[in-house]
DNA sequence: GGTTGCCCTGGAGTGCGCTCCAGGTTGTTC
DNA sequence: GAACAACCTGGAGCGCACTCCAGGGCAACC
């Protein structure tokens, strides 16, 4: 079949790239939740499952703590009345993406700043 | 007088934002060279220390480890023949620091549809 | 029925980049 | 001359985000 409704932990590997031994520190961490399970105990992950691990590694890529994913988290399982405050995370955290993008294109400048003395003369 | 010509630890600390700690730290790792010492044997810095501690700093907020600086301050310590291998370093270096701007680009765009959702309904 | 493969759990270990600390020296200030 | 400030050294400690490991279950194939 090649149609599975349910992903293997292996295949939730695959798809998403990130780490067995990561994905159940995720869980244990409280940023996967509710995370299905067979008869056997083995875990069976979704489509959802897979984008929110997408979700989950752009922040984290992007300097967004697992306190502060799990601080997030936390909320989304509160429900609805949390929106505001969940809303404002992710504007703040935009805004420190934003910050990141301009100091690396200030790293830019620098480095070629640098690179101009290599093609010429001069070091240090 | 206003005109120090040489930088005392503390002045060094605040003029670079890099804590004592480790500035001594980058030191011992051989990242930071032929510091001057005064004849109680107190650091002296530099302003051109100044501005090397800011490259470091520019090249570590953007990633690269503390062990690929020593191999770059390696190189540097020993002459004009290795130009071309720092020449390469930053170059490998200038396209890591662009991809990390495409995938924060990415990152806004996915934080961005996340918020769309915030401001009307839906929810994870 | 033994081996293989995939998964489970709880807990220990790792690597990086600092950061802190104890104990000591030197120089200035009251 | 006692106290204080700024600095020194070597080495230990820390926080984060994983990553690894031991010991075990279960199903399937040989």
């Amino acid at each position: 079949m090649k149609t599975p409704l349910t992903l293997t932990p292996a295949e939730m590997v695959e798809r998403t790239g990130v780490s067995l031994d990561t994905l159940r520190y995720y869980e244990q961490e409280g940023l996967l939740t509710d995370i299905a399970r067979g008869e056997n105990g083995h875990r069976q992950y979704s489509e959802d499952d897979v984008s929110w691990v997408e979700v989950l590694r752009c922040l984290r890529d992007t300097g967004m703590t697992i306190e502060q994913l799990r601080h997030y988290c936390a909320l989304g399982a509160e429900g609805p009345t949390t929106k505001p405050e969940r809303k404002a995370i992710l504007l703040q955290h935009r805004g420190l993406v934003e910050a990141q993008i301009a100091e690396r294109h200030r790293a830019l400048s620098l480095i070629d700043h640098k690179l101009s003395f290599y093609t010429e003369d001069q070091d240090r």
